[in-house]
DNA sequence: TTGTACGCGTTATCAC
DNA sequence: GTGATAACGCGTACAA
């Protein structure tokens, strides 16, 4: 069998010094006298000793280890910001143990536990399952996206800003109604200031508006025909006017434009579309999607950051309770196609 | 500051037992008697014991970690492979340590030491920056997905068949002459097979065709104007025939079908396209497009299965070397409209 | 500048 | 059925 690593012991041996002075090789290396350093130096080689971060870990009590929990992949906003925050190590060093939690509650938890178990220093969590007033039980600090977060720190997008852009982007290309297409959201979870910027933004300007709330699911099987019957419904009740449409997604809005271009070969100047989150699908639809850009890459970046200052704090003060910060990344306004002028047709 | 966490040394203080049976109680609860078992039970409890796996990484030598590193998350293919490696945890209990590449060798080798150091059992890669000649010498077991895998365990689409398969679905309906567009590849990568496929099957059947490899990148910005090229040269190469495209993936097909609709409002009977890959945008596309499903779902099961199977074989016979397995899942053809008829011109 | 001794929280071995 | 003791590989007082 044989020894399976090389440690410190050996290198101890092998330059006849001791174990402390291998590790303070490594971790205050000027304490050592030069000629010393370059003997364990050329030990090292010699022996190729690979560093065992575990054992560090126990000896330190600290993992630099965060966890993630995000409830899917599939959608492109999940994978991108796991991308982003993934991304992070580069500048914050902290490695990712992730898990997906499609959106079961007892699946959820159990892989908290896990987490915990690994003795992870800070979690940041997308899903949606486990109310925050439970989560802020855990041990460690914690930061959310986009979800339910009255009892954690957070960071979100300023989705009623986005919101706004959104509307007024289709008040200025002269739309005669709005309406918002939406799915039955949660009034405590920020995407729900969606429909909240669109409404207040209609009423103080006194614009014609609908809000149309249905359940359409988030894959094509389910969303196409939610946005057919949808498409039906407006084409009777707004017949003679110029509708401009703001969709709570992108995947939603790029359903409801391939709909009317099958049925008009083209996007009819009665029509203006606009998304949300700027994924590839608007960029990449028949005719590009004007939509609101999360910011994506600086809502990660910003929720690593909030949650190394929290585990900091945490470092620094046990005793004191964490602090609760909520930050807000304001969204970028992407103007393509579907607001303006393409084709005839009413 | 006390203690952190309650340990078995806790556990056994409060029971009155040794630390070896809180040990025993966890690993072999049956050498216990039942009403000693009920009293640890108890004692859980009432000092809220959580487990610390970092400790037992270090007492057994075992992390369950399995490393993966994919070149980026921006690709769906990629993104939706992480997470159905991720949804093994529920059969193989292994925990995954992601790292994204960026295509940077340096950058990736850095990672894998990394990776090393936390003593990770195994190793799924996707990224193709690192020969497998140099993976090979890796202290752990490996498995790549879609990549050159000479020295290593593989796990990839058949992708000769696949492109088989779309090849024969554009001669069945009825095309005159075949294309096949894709960007420059490495002979020793699975993908290649794509080329190799659509070419041997023309060959073999006497059909007219063509091979169009350009470099066109894999995002809008420049797939698109790439695409506008290439419909211009096919255009006028062949202006009479029906002409029947099948893409290296499904973006590619995507930006095509959308010049072809924007110009003639329709997707024209004369072109068929088969994509590549069945990600959400072949789904989703103005026309859903035909396509070659690379059931991801089972290439990263297969993976991970694989990967523990090398895993278990290492534990048993450390001194022998490790066999090289290169496993092969079929791809499953989606016939949807863009090979079928939809509308008129030529 | 360097070494000794112990701790981190578990598992494994052996004795009782 | 249970307990004492020694690993596992590294960090850190404290001593020299």
């Amino acid at each position: 069998m044989g020894k399976q690593h090389v440690t410190f012991s050996d290198i101890a041996r092998y330059t006849n010094f001791s174990k402390t002075t291998i590790s303070r090789y490594f971790n205050r290396p000027d304490s050592l006298t030069p000629e010393n350093q370059e003997r364990i130096r050329q030990a090292l080689i010699d022996l190729n000793y690979k560093e065992n971060k575990v054992a560090k870990i126990l000896a330190k009590g600290q993992t630099e280890f965060v966890g993630i929990l995000v409830p899917n992949l599939y959608q492109h906003y999940f994978s991108e910001m796991l991308n982003q925050i993934l991304l992070t190590y580069e500048e914050f060093g902290y490695k990712f143990l992730v898990f997906v939690g499609n959106e079961n509650e007892e699946v959820e938890k159990r892989y908290l536990e896990e987490l915990m178990s690994y003795q992870i220093e800070g979690l940041i969590i997308m899903s949606h399952t486990i109310p925050s007033a439970e989560l802020k039980e855990l041990p460690c600090p914690i930061v959310s996206i986009e979800r339910e977060d009255e009892y954690i720190s957070s960071v979100n997008c300023d989705n009623y800003m986005g919101a706004i852009q959104a509307t007024r982007l289709l008040v200025r290309h002269g739309c005669d109604v709005l309406i918002h297409v939406n799915s039955p959201t949660s009034e405590n979870t920020p995407a729900f200031q969606r429909i909240q910027g669109f409404r207040d933004f209609c009423r103080e300007n006194s614009i014609r508006h609908e809000i149309i709330v249905k359940n359409m699911g988030v894959t094509h099987s389910t969303v196409s025909p939610a946005m057919r019957r949808i498409l039906t419904e407006i084409e009777e009740r707004y017949p003679y006017e110029r509708k401009g449409i703001f969709f709570s997604d992108d995947t939603r809005a790029n359903e409801f434009l391939n709909l009317l271009v099958r049925q008009y070969g083209t996007l009819p100047d009665s029509y203006r579309i606009v998304g949300f989150d700027n994924s590839p699908i608007a960029e990449t639809a028949v005719f590009p999607i004007s939509t609101v850009g999360q910011q994506i890459d600086v809502i990660a970046r910003t929720a690593v950051k909030l949650l190394v200052e929290l585990i900091r704090q945490k470092k620094e003060h046990p005793q004191e309770p964490l602090e609760i910060r909520h930050q807000v990344i304001m969204p970028v306004l992407y103007q393509r196609e579907t607001t303006e002028y393409i084709g005839q047709g009413y």
